[in-house]
DNA sequence: AGGATGACGGGAG
DNA sequence: ACTCCCGCCATCC
């Protein structure tokens, strides 16, 4: 197993696959994709990851702090973009936060983390 | 080495 | 619901 210093890449990737592995329409708090990365406790980790991030493809939108709120300043760049990003998947954003259910399990089964449905 | 910083989390008042 | 405070981790100064 690949040691886990800084400079081990491999847990940026299983973030990175983490977030991925989030569907459209849902979301998921910083804390809980460090934990499905198999990093507990490195939610901050996780923010890091994203501020370096420059994957176009990656949907960084779908992920909220734990309360359900955007991260950004409200009414920086990164909040209008993030709002405007969830909407167009359907989700309901109010105030920059997202009215999130109970977890719901997750449908691949090899992952023992929850979701959060937004509301 | 020590303190500040940040796309965080959680508890307390 | 909101503010304050502290724990946590990697980086930067």
């Amino acid at each position: 197993m690949a040691d886990l210093s800084p400079t081990d890449p491999a847990p940026v990737e299983r973030i990175l696959a983490a977030i991925r592995a989030i569907p459209p329409g849902q979301v998921a708090g910083y804390g809980h994709v460090a934990r499905r990365a198999g990093l507990p406790g490195r939610a901050r980790m996780v923010a890091r990851v994203l501020r370096e991030n420059s994957d176009a493809n990656l949907p960084w939108h779908r992920v909220l702090r734990s309360d359900g709120r955007i991260a950004f300043p409200p009414g920086s760049k990164g909040f209008r973009e993030q709002s405007q990003r969830l909407r167009a998947e359907g989700v309901d954003v109010r105030a920059g936060r997202v009215r999130i259910a109970e977890s719901v399990p997750d449908l691949d089964g090899d992952l023992d983390a929850a979701l959060w449905r937004p509301r």
